[in-house]
RNA sequence: GCGCCAGUAGCUCAGUUGGAUAGAGCAUGCGCCUUCUAAGCGCACGGUCGAGGGUUCGAAUCCUUCCUGGCGCGCCA
């Protein structure tokens, strides 16, 4: 719709052009708004105002000359100049009718674009390390990067989810001593209890387990418990499977999926954290101090230099890092969105700052970052506090079991990423109308609903019918329910171009507003056959489009509640 | 001290990339179920968009200086 308006301004400029009333040289970027007010007609073009200085005219003046200047067009019926100078455009009720006719024909398919046009596109996104469950914050960030791979998916692309696993390095090995520790019968009050060690109940869990001699079943891995609290690579390899085997089962109540899961460890076994630290030596970048191999990053943006070897000989995770970015690049992802909590954002600049040195070609803004910022967790009206190390926890499990996982989903993906977010258990859990994702779900309900009541009164809907009669669809609440429809699908290209989900959250929630408004002002299963039938086609495209957005959020539309 | 993110109604947050009179939910008050699910709808109340300066036809939005909060500034990840 806006393309068609573009281009009818677009030709009236050049026809002034033509008759010398606009210098030739102008080249405006021509910009069509929707309008806020509907009094202001459906879109508004602001060109007239910039371009008044230009053309040495006031902007109604020349609002005017480029309204006279319009080709005449089936979609506007009339356009009127407003306030400074505004070009507001009036559709006719046709073209705006037309979206309900989209939305039937395309179905699941109605706001999916081809802008990607199938390039590849990874995220990597909650990569925990196998060191405790999944808490509050890994579960925004497995919402929000499973929504972002859906509305990449949708808009175009081809996408590659990934979980980068810390298997290896400093962490694991403190876990396998917390996890030692325990099977020795210390507590983390005991002044033998391992500095730095984790202290959360679920080591005890694994503990007991491996002292059991448990069998786990990860998904890549099946570790039986020795029993022996004396050997600590056997207590690491049973820890690791242990946790890993809780994050699959996190994940998949989650119902978030990864096409990969790329082990840390891999890349020593292969030689590319060697070949890296050859590579980084080899151009130039680095300098050996007080025992340790340090990489100029200063050199390329970041505010001090990094070490990659420590002086004990083992590597810090910088270097991994660098070189697992190395192995995406080299595995053809021009474009990679690396999803994670800001409090790891230092690792961007360092991360590129290590790609640059390597001197391959890549990009200096490569990759791309989405940074979560933190979830502060309320419960009974007081903070929360998640420390893995100390054991407070509230871990993603929690919050599924007892909040569900639409709700926690959509909670989690429902701000913008880059705002801090508080989540209220209490109010999660409440299952009471202060819940918005159960106003949406409703929503989709009622059209089912609908459906069902129809099929009650053993008649059925004929869309061909409820089509052709779009036009009977005048009352202000259905006019607004079209305007909403209409703007779906620049909404999924907005968030998905953008990395923000929670543009499609916060418009199902409008165009749930809007129909449950609707749903109260008129009934739909009147009498009259023509407007029954052409009710039930805008309410099946307003189900559709809440399905559909729905499906991006990770979030089911339930045919009743 | 330096860097990143934020500051909008009593609370939680939107705000279409600089547009017209700043919006929604919750909370508060008053209404609406013999009619397709009341997990709903309508009306009212509620604002110095943290503060000051600047940019221009026009600023919650961009620049700048402060104030406040969160995160980071490891040979942890």
């Amino acid at each position: 719709m806006k393309e068609q308006i573009t281009l009818l301004v677009e030709q009236a400029l050049a026809a002034l052009v033509a008759q010398g009333q606009l210098p030739a040289d102008v080249a405006p970027k021509i910009q069509i708004d929707r309008t806020r007010d509907k009094n202001h007609g459906d879109l508004a073009s602001n060109v007239a105002l910039s371009l008044a200085k230009a053309a040495g005219r006031p902007p109604r003046e020349l609002a005017a000359q480029i309204c006279e200047a319009l080709p005449a067009s089936p979609v506007v019926t009339r356009t009127e100049i407003a306030g400074p100078g505004f070009i507001n455009f009036f559709l006719s009720d046709s073209s705006s009718q037309a979206v309900v006719r989209s939305i039937l024909q395309q179905g699941a398919g109605f706001g999916r674009s081809d802008v990607g046009k199938g390039q590849r596109v990874q995220v990597e996104f909650v990569s925990a390390n196998p060191t405790g469950p999944l808490h509050v914050g890994h579960g925004r960030g497995a919402a929000v990067g499973d929504s972002l791979c859906r509305l990449l998916a949708a808009t175009g692309w081809d996408v590659a989810s990934e979980f980068y696993y810390n298997d290896a390095g400093a962490q694991i090995d403190n876990l396998a001593r917390s996890v030692q520790a325990r099977c020795q019968g210390l507590t983390p009050d005991s002044p033998e209890w391992p500095e730095d060690g984790y202290r959360g109940d679920y080591i005890h869990d694994v503990a007991r387990a491996y002292l059991a001699g448990e069998t786990i079943d990860a998904q890549d891995r099946h570790v039986t418990g020795a029993g022996d609290a004396n050997n600590t690579d056997a207590i690491r390899d049973f820890a690791v499977a242990y946790l890993r085997r809780e994050q699959d089962l996190d994940l998949k109540a989650f119902a978030v999926h990864f096409d990969l899961y790329f082990l840390e460890s891999s890349l020593y076994q292969s030689g590319a954290v060697e070949e890296t630290v050859e590579q980084l030596i080899a151009n130039g970048h680095t300098y050996e101090q007080d025992g340790a191999l340090w990489l100029r990053t200063t050199e390329f943006g970041d505010d001090k230099d990094r070490v990659m070897r420590k002086s004990e000989g083992g590597y810090t995770y910088f270097l991994p890092d660098v070189a697992y970015h190395l192995n995406k690049w080299e595995r053809g992802f021009q474009r990679v969105i690396n999803e994670q909590g800001a409090d790891h954002h230092s690792t961007v600049t360092r991360v590129r700052a290590g790609l640059q040195a390597l001197q391959k070609g890549i990009p200096e803004g490569w990759p791309d970052y989405v940074l979560h910022q933190m979830v502060t967790v309320m419960r009974d009206g007081e903070e929360v506090k998640i420390s893995k190390r100390a054991g407070s926890y509230v871990t993603l499990r929690d919050l599924i079991d007892e909040v569900g996982r639409d709700a926690t989903r959509y909670f989690l993906v429902a701000r913008g990423p880059s705002s801090q977010l508080t989540f209220d258990i209490d109010l999660a859990m409440s299952q009471s109308n202060d819940n918005p994702v159960y106003y949406i779900q409703y929503a989709h309900a009622r059209v089912c609903s609908i459906q069902r009541k129809l099929a009650e009164q053993g008649e059925s809907w004929n869309a061909e019918r409820g089509i052709e009669n779009l036009e009977q669809l005048q009352e202000e609440h259905e006019k607004a329910l079209l305007r909403r429809l209409d703007r779906y699908p620049e909404v999924v290209a907005s968030a998905a171009a953008n990395s923000e989900p929670h543009l499609v959250a916060n418009y199902l929630k409008d165009l749930a507003a809007d129909f449950h408004a609707w749903y109260n002002a008129h009934k739909t299963l009147v009498d009259d056959k023509a407007l029954r039938d052409a009710r039930l086609a805008l309410s099946e495209a307003v189900r559709q489009v809440i399905a559909n957005g729905l499906d991006l959020l990770g979030v089911s539309a339930p045919e009743s509640m």
